[in-house]
DNA sequence: CGTCCCCTTGAATGAAGTCAATACGCGTGG
DNA sequence: CCACGCGTATTGACTTCATTCAAGGGGACG
């Protein structure tokens, strides 16, 4: 298995041999599983790892007194959790899996070696962090401005996108293991106008979802319908002036 | 004037008169006025500044194809736009002022001396750019979870105690020059909605907003309606371990 | 075989948007 | 000084998008 935080660094700057070796090294420092639907991190509790996503998908979410919940990000392969968290006293949102997922649980010591010793992996790290905060703004564009159905398509976007990144996509397809409920707290929709939704977006030929896979039937009209600009997440290799001379 | 950059900072850690007097080194670089509603920063383009905001309101937003508008963030005196921005080759969000505006720009060498030089700068800089994707996630859940009462009285909440941390609250009131249609982008509502809202919140005796002024009347009512949770600014000290000894 | 979770559907309701008209300063220039 | 234009705020009438409530279907699993 080839190590997704490889394959998206990539994305900002080619790596060298010894940087991938470093960065093989994160991704099998304490690896843990967790359940389907396990709480990982809690809200108001003291941040405790930093986590490497290695498989399966995770979310980031809030939940209000009352229960109303949004799911801020989805958490994918490659995907890690808030550098420099530590600086916190206590975690203001919580993140649980969504399907099984492995995660390498990293120490601070860790990264500190790294952002000493390695300066492009930490450039890329930093790129990381960035293209991050940039999805969240996108999101709250997202369920701020955009209707149900293009918010929807919106989505679907972002994460085929994502996934193709860390070579999580085939093609047209990738797994897809949200439940219409997860799709709903995502978009702050009800799930029975996702339910009716999706089936919009079938209809309108965009899309294939069944069976916990998605297909997209036709990108370019779905990133269309959906205002889809990918700048956001800033994949044109912005670091190339770091590449490591590769053999 | 004291330095709000300095006054925000002191919520993370004290600082040492050395750190006031390089910080106050910040707010005195080149310093540049813009004009209400003048753009400072463009989507696509390549970051040229880091901005430190001295005094005035600005706002970061995004704007979709068809003219559809979200603000994303309103920035307030001594806030920091975008550390580690160099890393981007271009922004994909824009910035511009709302009222008259005076920035300090700063060049990266500034800050990356800072970095070098002052870790306890530095940790509260890292403190202040966690806060800001703290925010944005808070946003996200504010326009796709709340009502648009809620999501008012959220908004009202964060922008007094943000204002109230750099000394711009006198008691219950503060200067508030949005217009109806600048909160209505804010909040992904219809100005029309939010005329309607406001005039809610005045009914329910929460507030006051005249001429540009904002009079919180029971702050209380109001932080109970949003379901306001100001763990998410994370202003109680956390740095507290690296107070300076201050005379 | 029952239970639980997820998806689907219909009907009624409601929150927020749209459209359009009007009002209110405020500054500018005739 | 007054007229005009402009940006902002307000109001009413109507529409629409999305939610809620409720019921039923299907598959997985103990």
């Amino acid at each position: 298995m080839s190590n997704p935080l490889v394959a998206k660094l990539e994305q900002f700057a080619k790596l060298s041999a010894a940087d991938r070796r470093v960065l093989d090294g994160l991704a099998t420092q304490r690896v843990r599983r967790h359940e389907p639907r396990a709480e990982i991190v809690r809200e108001g509790e003291a941040p405790r790892n930093l986590y490497l996503i290695l498989t399966g998908w995770a979310c980031r979410y809030k939940q209000l007194e009352d229960g109303r919940r949004q799911i801020l990000n989805f958490i994918l392969p490659g995907d890690l959790c808030d550098l420099n968290i530590f600086i916190l006293r206590q975690m203001d949102h919580s993140i649980a899996a969504i399907t099984p997922l492995t995660v390498s649980e990293l120490s601070s010591d860790a990264i500190e070696k790294i952002t000493s010793d390695h300066g492009r992996i930490t450039q890329a790290l930093w790129w990381d962090s960035l293209v991050g905060v940039a999805i969240q703004r996108e999101w709250t564009v997202n369920v701020g401005q955009r209707s149900a159905f293009e918010r929807m398509a919106h989505l679907f976007c972002e994460l085929f996108v994502r996934l193709a990144v860390v070579g999580l996509a085939k093609g047209q397809s990738c797994d897809f293991p949200l439940t219409q409920t997860d799709l709903a707290q995502a978009t702050g929709l009800s799930a029975v106008h996702v339910n009716r939704t999706l089936q919009e977006l079938r209809a309108a030929g965009l899309i294939v979802l069944r069976d916990k896979t998605l297909v997209i039937a036709d990108l370019e009209a779905l990133k269309n319908i959906a205002m889809f600009n990918p700048n956001y997440l800033h994949l044109d290799r912005e670091g190339r002036h770091l590449d490591a001379n590769t053999p």
